[in-house]
DNA sequence: GCCAACGTTGGC
DNA sequence: GCCAACGTTGGC
């Protein structure tokens, strides 16, 4: 059992867009860089925690909780001429992307703002708090993981 | 295999 | 909108 934090931005897809998904699962597609792609197709196990992260928005940070419902599958959308996410590089044969499905698990009371991550000392080496961290998908200690459920209810502190 | 140019990410 | 940091591309 691992923990990871999958990035969105909330303008593409939020976690309300989550919860409103049938089943409250979606796949995550669109992955288009190669040390995410290894995460979701060789690391990322069904029942591992997921954060949801919001990007590029006006409250950054984690949104809520989710679970892998289904491992990595080859991500269609690659080898689908009208997606945004076609890379001809792809095919059924040997897909090139990879995805996985994951499921609510709950919105967060409050998003954990970026700037509190950055404040709590429990998290100072936290991949996506590195300097120049662009990765998509990043593994989540569990130390880690359980130092930010705690935040969820104690805002500023 | 090097590396400059370019495109993208994402916080601010 | 800016720009730093990074990943990818492609000429050599």
């Amino acid at each position: 059992m691992n923990y990871w934090l999958f990035k969105s931005e909330e303008s593409v897809f939020s976690i309300g867009d989550l919860a409103r998904a049938p089943g409250k699962t979606t796949c995550w597609e669109g992955v288009r860089n190669y040390q995410a792609r290894n995460f979701l197709r060789d690391d990322v196990k069904k029942g591992d925690g997921v954060f949801f992260y919001h990007s590029n928005c006006d409250v950054i940070g984690i949104a809520g909780t989710a679970a892998v419902v289904k491992e990595g599958y080859p991500d269609h959308y690659a080898w689908d001429g009208s997606s945004k996410y076609f890379d001809a590089r792809s095919t059924p044969e040997k897909p090139v992307w990879f995805m996985v499905d994951i499921k609510l698990r709950k919105k967060l009371r409050r998003v954990i703002p970026l700037a509190e991550l950055r404040e709590n000392p429990a998290l100072k080496d936290m991949k996506i708090l590195q300097k120049g961290c662009r990765l998509s998908v990043t593994p989540v200690a569990k130390s880690e993981w359980e130092a930010i459920l705690r935040m969820e209810n104690k805002p500023g502190a």
